[in-house]
DNA sequence: GCAAGGTC
């Protein structure tokens, strides 16, 4: 008989699978730690008797830190974290379980480990591995490989053992090291330079408080700030559409414009009034299908966070404390996976038999068992396996037990509806769908009737609306009950709720299942975001300062792509595509050389800190001394005065005396010498008078073509002055200098933005869009002298159909009109010479979505700040910039003509 | 005093 050290990930897998394999038959004696017994019992692998000791570990044997001479915040340079020697070591709360380890290992021929089979899992094995070899060098090592805590996957496993994986170990020790030099370097970096520079007042302990940087909570930040600044410069727009709805003996039917809204109240009014002159409809389309609404598939750790969330308001926190008392209970299976599909080796029947008994649901788990009532299907899968668990279930019945909380009770009933669901057929509907036509208009409605709810007479937070409409016939032709023509205005999307931002982390691959609830706890712990009752997020000052200062230095460290890249790299690593030393060298060195280039543009998140936050006397606050010479009335307090200061390293800026209530600021450029306000006022600018500045530049950091001596305004009419910015920066003169004026025309120059489509780039005089308009309809009207083909739709290119308006005001007027209803473009015939009005409605669509806000904020939707949006024809919309004014050197929340 | 990942 030889001994077997087992070891598992956590205590209670070391007791289940002692129990499954000893059948219960096992002694348990206490080991170092409290937490981690030690089982024993008798077994036989491959026909070897062992002698079986089962112990565990907590997750992580060993943290990664810095050399001790490294550790301390003020001990290096923060850049120097990026070469600085680290060591793996057992933490002083670890030290029980390594001894135990140590303990039994020397008495042991076999060391099986039954980590969790994941990447993390498999690096775990290996720091076991390390304190058992220390020990023991002629231990045997063996992996035992499971996806679940199932009597057969058990007994199969540990018949068949095989050698830990170096490959999936190393892909951790890789995320790591780069996660820990970053983390550190950043976090030093910005915390020391920002805390004591300003008074941060969200915090009760300004002295302790650490403006941490983290490659998963930065993400998760920016997710949240981007969608906060989209709200912030919405834009509303007044938009119109056309109602129509008919009565009749069977019921009421309420028709959609198959347009959706016009932008343009011409066209609208135009399109109606030939509606209301010609009402009769004619049906045009009548269509009848069966239409299904599929159960969820198999719930995995984010969807029950997401759901929790939606259905109860509970925290992603707080679902999964409750969720691991479940689990520890053993009511539900293991709370942390990404699998959402169940394995066929699973007993699925056996699961639902255990919840027959239920006062409440048990009549839905009979009928599921009743072969006779066809309501069984088998879950389909959502495409996600991790190989170590399986997706949320119930493992034990329970009809309530007392000591559960109302989140323990409403939880577990959650997983249980959810696993009935998802064996259940889908929901059936007949629907029904009528098109008529008016005056060449088209509206359609639908009709919806459940023929049988299936899956959702157990899973009651799902609903499928419906409603009943009167028969049509093809053909048929009534007048309309009503109709109007209504306006509405587009409205913003709403805050990212806590079920948004955990899909958007998902969808960037930010954390793990076990870890995105942790990540947003940070945000809110480090006082960068709140959270509403509704558990919607907005950024805090210091939040949006953080994001906004490395956004204004052009870099993505807050974006996704960072993290992702990283998993794509540690993917690569674990499949032995490429070497551990490979990945961290690259992106180390990618790291280092992104952080010095932070550290010298630190002026913009100085800069953007400055817009929300009171400079503090600690770091001799006066940087910016505090009068100057007024230059005009602040536009965005409309209170006080806005004064041009200089501060003690040469810079200039115009702020206002309202400050710290009013935070509005122009930076003025770094190349600017001297700057004094005369008494000339600028004819454009508004709310006046705004007194011109004259300048004087540095010779060396301006651009050939460009005068020392300038008369400037910044009200935002000057041309120079917006060059400068862009080519020298404001403020820092060492980012201003050697930087030479690039010929590319983004850096090199970057006009006004133009007021028609306000994107930057040209001015509203050569505007693209009223150019290929007006080119068009010039062509267009050539075409149509040489008696050539009509007028196009110029989004779709579908032949536009000439129609004649028969309104009071524009009676026989003809004008063209795309006939794709999903495309809103129109155009007067008798501007097609002079190229007025041809204008290219927003499509409804976009408007639709932009409305409800879903999908919006980060792929599209508009006029949003700091975001890269595609239109909905898929072309890119204008880069960022204030939507106010169209200035891209500040944004709309603090644009100085906000409100006028 | 920093990260993210395990888990208690």
């Amino acid at each position: 008989m030889i001994n077997v050290l087992n070891v598992a990930e956590k205590p209670s897998v070391a007791k289940s699978v002692s129990g499954i394999l000893s059948r219960n038959q096992l002694r348990v004696r206490e080991g170092r730690s409290r937490y981690n017994k030690i089982f024993e019992f008798n077994y036989s692998i491959n026909g070897q008797a062992c002698h079986m000791l089962f112990t565990s570990v907590t997750g992580h044997l060993m943290e990664l830190e810095f050399e001790e001479s490294f550790r301390k915040w003020h001990s290096c340079d923060p850049a120097d974290l990026y070469l600085a020697p680290v060591r793996k070591s057992v933490p002083e709360d670890k030290k029980d379980i390594k001894r135990t380890l140590e303990e039994e290992a020397r008495r042991c021929q076999w060391l099986v480990l039954w980590l969790d089979c994941d990447r993390e899992g498999e690096n775990i094995a290996f720091e076991v591995m390390e304190v058992c070899r220390a020990v023991n060098r002629q231990i045997t090592i063996r992996r035992a490989r499971f996806s679940a805590l199932i009597d057969r996957e058990i007994h199969e496993a540990v018949q068949n053992l095989v050698a830990p994986n170096q490959w999936f170990a190393d892909a951790v020790d890789a995320r790591q090291e780069i996660d820990l030099r970053i983390g550190a370097s950043f976090t030093r970096f910005q915390t020391m330079l920002l805390r004591d520079k300003f008074i941060i007042d969200s915090a009760q302990e300004e002295r302790n408080l650490v403006l941490s940087y983290g490659p998963c909570q930065f993400p998760t930040l920016g997710f949240i700030v981007e969608r906060y600044w989209e709200i912030q410069s919405h834009e509303p727009e007044e938009y119109w559409t056309i109602n129509c709805s008919h009565t009749s003996d069977e019921g009421v039917a309420t028709f959609n414009w198959v347009r959706g809204h016009l932008f343009d109240y011409n066209s609208a009014v135009v399109l109606y009034e030939m509606c209301v002159q010609e009402p009769t409809a004619t049906v045009t389309k009548v269509l009848q299908r069966e239409k299904l609404k599929y159960p969820p598939y198999p719930l995995s750790t984010i969807e029950l966070e997401k759901r929790a969330s939606r259905y109860f308001r509970m925290s992603s926190e707080h679902t999964m404390k409750v969720a691991e008392d479940l689990y520890q209970a053993g009511f539900i299976s293991y709370p942390r996976t990404e699998t959402d599909c169940f394995s066929s080796r699973t007993d699925l029947h056996a699961i639902v038999r255990e919840q027959q008994q239920h006062l409440v649901w048990g009549s839905y788990a009979q009928r599921l068992l009743d072969p006779g009532a066809g309501l069984w299907r088998n879950p389909s899968s959502g495409g996600h396996d991790d190989k170590a668990h399986p997706p949320i279930h119930p493992t034990k019945f329970s009809a309530g037990e007392s000591a559960w909380s109302q989140d323990h009770h409403r939880l577990y009933e959650l997983v249980v509806r959810h696993f009935l669901a998802c064996v259940s057929q889908p929901a059936v509907g007949a629907e029904t769908i009528v098109e008529i036509d008016i005056a060449g208009e088209q509206f359609s409605v639908t009709g919806r009737v459940i023929l049988s709810k299936n899956y959702l007479d157990v899973y009651r937070f799902e609903s499928w609306g419906g409603s009943i409409i009167p028969t049509y016939a093809f053909g048929q032709q009534f007048t309309p009950t009503s109709l109007t023509l209504d306006s509405g205005v587009t409205r913003p999307p709403p805050l990212l709720s806590e079920a948004d931002l955990l899909a958007c982390m998902d969808k960037a691959g930010i954390g793990t299942d076990a870890t995105m609830h942790d990540h947003i706890k940070k945000l809110l712990d480090r006082f960068y975001v709140t959270k509403d009752a509704n558990t919607r997020f907005s950024p805090t000052s210091l939040g949006e300062a953080l994001i906004m200062g490395y956004d204004n230095m052009g870099y993505e460290l807050w974006k996704p792509y960072l993290r992702s890249m990283m998993e794509c790299d540690m993917k690569e690593v674990s499949v032995g595509n490429k070497s551990k030393d490979e990945v961290l060298t690259r992106c180390l060195q990618q790291m280092k050389s992104c952080f010095l280039d932070a550290r010298t543009n630190k002026i913009k998140l100085l800069e953007a800190m400055e817009v929300f936050f009171q400079r503090s006397d600690r770091s001799g606050g006066d940087d910016v001394h505090a009068v100057g010479e007024t230059v005009r009335l602040c536009g965005l307090c409309q209170e006080s005065n806005m004064v041009l200061k200089r501060s003690r390293d040469g810079n200039f800026m115009v702020g206002c005396l309202g400050f710290p209530q009013c935070r509005n600021a122009v930076w003025l450029p770094g190349a600017v010498l001297e700057a004094t306000v005369t008494n000339n006022v600028c004819n454009s600018c508004t709310p006046g008078p705004v007194y011109l500045i004259q300048f004087k530049f540095r010779q060396i950091e301006i651009p050939p073509g460009f005068s020392v001596n300038h008369l400037g305004c910044i009200g935002g009419c000057d041309e120079t002055i917006r060059q400068l910015i862009d080519i020298c920066g404001t403020g820092s003169r060492t980012q201003a200098r050697g930087r030479v004026p690039s010929t590319t025309p983004s850096s090199n120059s970057r006009p006004s933005a133009c007021t028609y489509c306000h994107q930057t780039g040209h001015a509203s005089a050569s505007c693209p869009s009223q150019l290929s308009a007006s080119r068009l309809s010039r062509s267009q009207a050539r075409n149509q002298q040489d008696g050539e083909s009509s007028m196009s739709c110029n989004t779709c290119g579908t032949p536009c159909v000439l129609r004649t308006a028969n309104t009071e005001n524009n009676r026989g007027r003809k004008f063209y009109s795309c006939p794709s209803q999903s495309c809103n473009f129109f155009i007067w015939e008798d501007n097609l010479n002079n190229g007025i009005g041809a204008r290219n409605v927003p499509r409804a669509d976009t408007v639709n979505r932009r409305r409800a806000g879903r999908g919006g904020g980060l792929q599209n939707g508009g006029h949003a700040t700091g975001v890269t949006f595609v239109s909905a024809t898929g072309d890119p919309l204008p880069e960022r910039r204030c939507y106010k004014c169209g200035d891209p050197s500040h944004f709309a929340n603090v644009c100085p003509h906000r409100g006028s």
